[in-house]
DNA sequence: CGGTACGTTGATAGG
DNA sequence: TCCTATCAACGTACC
């Protein structure tokens, strides 16, 4: 029998620490061993991966690569640019590849594209070798134990998590590692189509990632942010190095880590952040999930300081197990639970700027209909950090700029583009945080945008978070605004969370402007309040409570042929304009792509919106030139409604 | 079936 | 500063 010639294929995995597909490849006693990563396409132009979080990912393989070279001076991190699905059939044959070994990855794509590489390697002979290793416990497992269905909260990934087993101690890193083989490279490189690059709009250029197969000095390096055309900002930076020494120094902390409650520390807090920042690294697998469970758990169990160590779900191990829950919903689920179409789980809102779907293969195309003007310039308002409301701006520059920002201010942005203020999509706001988060995990980051808009695994509309009275809980000051929104610096502690309310003389005297809609950034000028947001609330607040009652899911029929909207109309409250939309949808057919351009939106490339650009369809119906007015009418109704209703009460 | 307790992180008024 | 009840009210688990 030959001996094994072996292909660890790296993806979610950019350490040497406690990876159970690492052993498993070295346990094979390699004659050859490569340790390869494939620039796969997909992630390059079809993934929004902003500037910040190439350069956290081109860290981590830079210090793994470095590490395996540590371990033989021959060896290092083998960088291939083509697609995996092209690529590695070739290797297979190139290089003599008896097995190859990765890391499981229940991420849908993911699926589908290892789908077809086991596929591959059985032609080829190969024997595919896969190890879990990216959560607690294997996601599919976790699922099996949960009688087959998704894990929705945390009390069932509790019950079923310790019946798929305990979870495992961490592994040693190897010592050593064999020598790769020869590494012939003769054959045509599969140069990927760049268009459509979701990622154009952040680049300084056209990328260069793909110019040769080993790169454009043909040693198989790391790419470069050059070659990318991404300049980062942020000073979070990646590899299993620098997160070791993290997690290191959180656990030296043995009060920090022991008392940890999440509820209870500062999304205010910058240099330093209240949180551990450990979690881009949990994404790019520079640090194992399971090591950070038990440096935690032991420091725990050993406690015998000042108050009781926490639990989940609060404590820091009740973090892991949220993570936990949401690959086992998307495992459960695959491509749906990404969306609202087709999401057994996932509550129907009319929410405005809703996705465009492909209905032939169920999946959502990346663009959305722009059903409503001003929802959508909400939500480019949003998104740039120009809403008015200095919290939820300070937090948006933060999210731009650092990749990152404190689990409580995702809620708080979150909250407003949805359900508490513009009633945008959540698909929307997920596809920014896809973008801008160094940690974004599509499991977590889908998840958290459902629990948040109150669609799926939480369901406490009613409960909504103030622009202006939540931040105060921590910092009355709005020192975190004036770092973020600098305009506000000078301006006086009463009005820093509502600067519209303040005095000329307060304006002239913290030298800024309180004025006109941030269309564009102007010195010393900053944007009125783009809405009323206690008006909002009660707008927002009447339509959940409308879609609750109607109780649609994505994948049902009506959701997906578009009679839902019969289902809004008589008693319809609140900010059903959704169904203005000249949507397809509504003749139930899967051409919601294909309609010419036309439409108020024709114009409307304000859409810097990666994917955006989003084509509109012409032809507004009769029903909804009726909904309009009586949108427009009912608006004006219920601003006051609000206010009488409590008055009434009280 | 009915009632109740609970659910990681709301806002507000009042003690 | 920290605690409580109220606001108007969700779904789920469990007795």
């Amino acid at each position: 029998m030959a001996k094994p010639r072996v292909i660890y294929w790296f993806r979610t995995d950019l350490r040497l620490h406690d990876s159970p597909a690492l052993k498993a490849a070295l346990d094979l006693h390699p004659e050859a061993f490569w340790p390869i990563w494939t620039w796969d396409p997909h992630y390059v132009y079809r993934a929004r991966v902003g500037p910040n979080r190439w350069q956290f990912l081109l860290d981590s393989q830079r210090d793994l690569s470095e590490s395996l070279t540590k371990l033989n001076q021959k060896s290092k991190l083998f960088l291939i640019r083509e697609s995996p699905q092209t690529l590695l059939p070739k290797l297979f044959k190139a290089w003599k590849v008896t097995h190859l070994v990765f890391e499981k990855d229940t991420d849908a794509y993911a699926r589908d594209r290892d789908a077809e590489i086991m596929r591959a390697a059985k032609a080829a002979g190969v024997e595919v070798v896969i190890r879990s290793g990216r959560t607690l416990w294997d996601s599919d497992l976790l699922v099996e134990q949960h009688h087959g269905k998704a894990t929705m909260s945390i009390s069932q990934v509790q019950a079923a998590g310790p019946k798929v087993g305990a979870i495992p101690r961490p592994l040693a890193a190897p010592t050593k590692i064999p020598d790769p083989g020869e590494m012939p490279l003769e054959f045509e490189q599969d140069v990927p189509e760049q268009a459509p690059d979701l990622n154009a709009q952040a680049r300084e250029h056209g990328d260069r990632s793909y110019a040769q197969l080993a790169g454009p000095h043909g040693d198989f390096a790391v790419p470069s942010m050059e070659e990318l055309g991404f300049t980062a900002t942020s000073l979070h930076r990646g590899g299993e190095t620098i997160a070791r020494k993290l997690l290191d120094d959180v656990i030296a902390n043995e009060e920090y880590t022991a008392l940890f409650e999440k509820p209870k520390t500062a999304p205010t807090d910058f240099e330093p952040q209240a949180t551990t920042l450990l979690s881009p690294h949990l994404h790019f697998g520079t640090l194992s999930v399971r090591e950070f469970y038990w440096r935690v758990q032991d420091v725990v169990d050993n406690y015998r300081g000042k108050g009781k160590a926490s639990q989940p779900p609060v404590s820091l191990t009740g973090q892991l197990l949220f993570r936990d829950m949401y690959f086992g919903a998307q495992a459960a689920l695959g491509h749906a639970f990404g969306q609202t179409m087709y999401n057994s789980h996932c509550r129907f809102i009319p929410w405005h700027l809703p996705s465009k779907v492909d209905h032939e293969r169920k999946q959502v195309t990346g663009e959305y209909h722009i059903d409503s003007d001003e929802a959508h310039v909400w939500f480019q308002r949003w998104k740039w950090g120009r809403t008015g409301f200095p919290w939820i701006d300070a937090l948006m520059r933060q999210l731009r700029q650092e990749g990152w920002i404190h689990h409580l201010g995702r809620h708080a942005v979150a909250c407003f583009l949805t359900r508490g203020g513009c009633y945008v999509s959540w698909e929307r706001g997920a596809e920014v945080f896809e973008e801008w988060l160094i940690d974004h995990e599509t499991a977590c980051n889908a998840g958290n945008w459902q629990w948040l808009s109150c669609t799926a695994f939480f369901a406490q509309f009613y409960r909504c978070y103030s622009p202006v009275a939540f931040p105060q809980k921590w910092d009355k000051d709005g020192v975190f605004v004036r770092r973020y929104v600098p305009e506000l610096a000078a301006l006086d502690s009463k009005y820093i969370y509502e600067p519209w309310k303040a005095p000329i003389q307060d304006q002239r005297k913290a030298g800024v402007r309180i004025s006109g809609a941030g269309e564009k950034e102007e010195e010393g000028v900053y944007p009125k309040p783009m809405f009323d947001f206690a008006e909002r609330r009660a707008i927002c607040l009447d339509g959940m409570k409308k879609a609750y009652h109607v109780g649609l899911y994505g994948d049902d029929p009506k959701v997906v042929d578009g009679s839902w909207r019969q289902l809004f109309d008589d008693a319809a409250e609140g900010p059903t304009e959704g169904k203005t939309f000249e949507d397809a949808m509504g003749e139930g057919g899967a051409m919601t792509v294909k309609k010419g351009p036309a439409g108020r939106d024709s114009n409307g490339d304000a859409v810097e919106e990666t994917a955006g650009r989003t084509k509109g369809k012409g032809g507004e119906t009769k029903t909804s030139d009726r909904r309009t007015t009586a949108v427009t009418k009912r608006k004006a109704a219920q601003g006051t409604l609000d206010g009488h209703v409590k008055k009434m009460k009280k």
